[in-house]
DNA sequence: TTGTAAGCGTTATCAG
DNA sequence: CTGATAACGCTTACAA
């Protein structure tokens, strides 16, 4: 049973001899306060150990400070270091990140967004999985903020950040080609996302542009584990691709150790690959792996400005979709055309 | 500017012509309401969209349903996995998480703390850094709970988990003796905390006791550079080690890169390694690294539980402090004996 | 610049 | 079981 023991602004204000309003003026920054009181506020703050209460702030002021990331695979490299990203730019800007894991559960973005309600938070930012309609309209009915990161909705009001997938399928798609390959395969996960089928579509389109055909498999998620299946399926093929474009990194490095530790083959001798999302193991030198960077800095810093500058629906549409470019990082893992 | 725009118990309550204490009931667990008002009540908040304003709730309660987690490398896979673990079972405890990142700034813990004081956080879990003892003691004064991971501290009142590092690191050293190792070594960081520290001296005392000498070195953090640093400079002494216990599994796996593609050695027929943490990339078949597994799960367990029951201080002080057993995950970096 | 007083959306107490 | 009413700790007109 935990008892009422905080110190309040009451107590400040009793002891430093001034009435609770000035107590509150001393911790609002835009607030006209003498130096006087000021300071003997601070003084008998300090003394006591006072800290503002910010539910009974929020309350009053109708704005928590609170910013809310919806996330899963948070213990997945790149949603980690997205996360953690966002979450230094957020506390720069003053937001506090409440933090909601939607790994084990269905319909678990919703119940998150209530989560999210309940606390009425200022905003949120979803990574992972998309909300139910009524959600969202909901959320933006209530004067929350939401900002959609590599999540290709539809729906207007939330801020969308997306990359561009289907060129980045292309650009890399050329590199192959021009590496000498000539059996192209693009290693895909089950999940079917937009961002994952924009990559494995711009990578078809290009090829066949170039009069190559791609052979795509699909399996399972976008994990390590999935990788070695698809090498596995894959590499004992008759006709066995040279040139592999996988969906993301993880998906590379399972397919990568597979592919030399399973079939011995070289890389990138005798097979190319390439990946997304330029997770640190990426630079491995196990791994050297050529792949695509997520703009992470430029993502957590499109959204928190976004969402402390005004960030309304009174905003022309265009300004709520941001397509941010994907750099090609070139190491060791295509051949040097 | 946001407006007021979330809807208030007030406001369900006239629609579903009850009392606004009606409602309140009807969101309280425990409390007694009809059937038949329950379900006007219910009816009128699904079609206004009313959710509970948990910042209102909390400031009555005195008790905010929040738990802030301190953390610094998020990014990093053993303290991103402890984090899912956490925020997975503090959502199953009906708690949500605020998340403080102490990454970029100095004394950054205690700011962090005085963040969860603000929002009244009902607990707070450091996983990085140590708070000043000033700092702590406000925590426990105004009733917030704190558990301290791997922290070793001595201040009574906080839960303190931590693992058998000691002793693994004498366990490790038997396995390399069994498996023939003649020179040994510890790779360590920089960083000096407790539980790095603890491996080291477990280690060095069990290969005394076993007639071996332990070179150790320590280099910067707890990463993969610094892993390939260490190897650049044990594996260039004259007398190679052949037997290697880096400190985490990060270190391990760039000191592995480094001994295979630098200096072409063979692991584990020329070189044993074994790492600390089992991260997810041990497993992968480019290391298939010997490593002690944290026991993650068993400290959210841990932690949550004693958060949700009293965990009080007027326990006895040994239940305030827990170590658990890391299990050493037999792989192949190391000779079978 | 300062203090007084009226809320903010809840929950807990207490009659009915 | 239900409905007033008084807190909770804060901010912010408003008046002094």
């Amino acid at each position: 049973m935990p008892s009422k023991l905080f110190v309040s602004a009451q107590e400040v204000a009793e002891k430093a001899g001034v009435s609770r309003s000035a107590v509150s003026r001393t911790f609002t920054p835009g607030a006209s306060v003498s130096a006087d009181t000021r300071r003997r506020v601070l003084e008998a703050a300090e003394a006591l150990g006072y800290h503002v209460n910010h539910l009974a702030r929020g309350l009053m002021r109708n704005e928590s400070g609170i910013v809310c990331l919806i996330v899963s695979d948070v213990a997945t490299p790149y949603r980690s270091a997205l996360l953690r990203e966002l979450t230094i730019q957020l506390q720069n800007a003053g937001k506090v990140a409440m933090f909601v894991n939607t790994d084990r559960s269905d319909g678990s973005v919703d119940r998150a967004l209530q989560q999210a309600i309940r606390y009425r938070a200022d905003a949120s930012i979803i990574l992972s999985g998309l909300p139910d309609k009524s959600i969202t309209q909901l959320c933006l009915r209530s004067g929350q903020r939401l900002v959609l990161i590599n999540r290709d909705d539809d729906q207007p009001g939330p801020l969308k950040i997306n990359l561009d997938d289907y060129e980045s399928g292309g650009r890399i798609a050329t590199a192959f080609v021009r590496a000498g390959c000539k059996r192209l395969a693009f290693a895909n996960s089950e999940a079917g996302t937009p961002s994952l089928m924009g990559r494995e579509r711009g990578f078809i389109a290009a090829a066949t542009k170039l009069g190559l055909e791609v052979v795509v498999e699909r399996y399972g998620s976008t994990g390590y584990e999935a990788g070695r299946v698809l090498a596995q399926r894959m590499l004992t093929r008759a006709e066995r691709p040279d040139g592999v474009f996988c969906a993301t990194d993880l998906l590379a490095c399972g397919f990568m150790d597979a592919a030399r530790h399973q079939f011995g083959l070289s890389i990138p001798d005798q097979l190319c690959v390439a990946g997304f999302d330029d997770i640190e193991q990426a630079s491995w030198s196990s791994f050297n792996l050529t792949t695509f960077a997520q703009p992470v800095m430029a993502i957590a810093t499109r959204a928190v400005k976004w969402l402390a500058t005004g960030g309304h629906e009174d905003e022309p549409e265009e300004a709520h979709s941001v397509r941010l470019k994907a750099e090609l990082i070139w190491r060791g893992s295509i051949r040097k055309g």
